[in-house]
DNA sequence: GTGTTCTTCAACCATGTGGTTGAATATGCA
DNA sequence: TGCATATTCAACCACATGGTTGAAGAACAC
């Protein structure tokens, strides 16, 4: 089940830089949506709304199925579950070791703050 | 915990929408490192990959200490994890499915016991 | 001081992205 | 048939992105 993804994960996360796509992807996780649908909440053209959904579908993150007229689109979930396995790799830096690192970058922090270097002379 | 700290994740996901900056993430990961030994795997610029740690940086993805002339960077996981808990409201969508699958999974996984299953994570 | 190393900055370039508008396509309906 | 609805396509525009090169700063070494 793990396969070389890593080729998607740019198309993915491109896909999920966008608040907008993100924002269709929340109305689909309720229920499937057609493209005027999708494009409701926004106030954008349906060319442009259509453009995000291109997005998310060259992505693998929705499917589409022509009724009719209508393209009724529903979230496909795999890609999404990369996107999350892949970031599961780096989980150890924010439980594990969250304590430990964290104490250290604060006290990083505190020191800059105390002892600001390169001030401008001017 | 409703989508709309939103602003913060658009950077995020687009600092990972590339692969050179998932790769600088992977190397620290390890440990620190320094811009010149971020920039080594690759076959760009030093000033590319100065932006490409720029991006990281204003995504909040590391920190930088200036020593001396070199600039040591660390991984801060803090927008990782963030973009890990905003997946993570969709994991009902490939868990549920996993119900679903699981049957055909292990029936495939039985086929498949003897055979290699190589494999990377990037 | 001079020179070398590490990194950024500035200017530039090609391509990508997200938006628009208007026309085209395809389906549904009276 | 004719017309409205749903969606895409094509052309275009402004701006962002990722790359380059060459110069500029700082910090170390001599």
């Amino acid at each position: 089940m793990v396969e070389e993804h890593a080729p998607h994960l740019d198309t993915v996360f491109h896909a999920l830089g966008d608040a907008t796509r993100r924002r269709m992807l929340r109305d689909l996780a309720q229920a499937e949506r057609t493209v005027g649908q999708l494009a409701e909440p926004f106030a954008i053209s349906l060319a442009a709304a259509s453009k995000h959904i291109k997005v998310l579908e060259n992505a693998g993150m929705i499917r589409r199925e022509v009724r009719g007229r209508t393209h009724v689109c529903r979230l496909d979930p795999g890609p999404l579950a990369s996107a999350h396995e892949w970031l599961s790799m780096y989980e150890r830096f924010w439980t594990d070791r969250l304590d430990a690192l964290d104490r250290l970058l604060r006290e990083e922090d505190a020191r800059n703050a105390e002892k600001p270097q390169g001030d401008s002379h001017e």
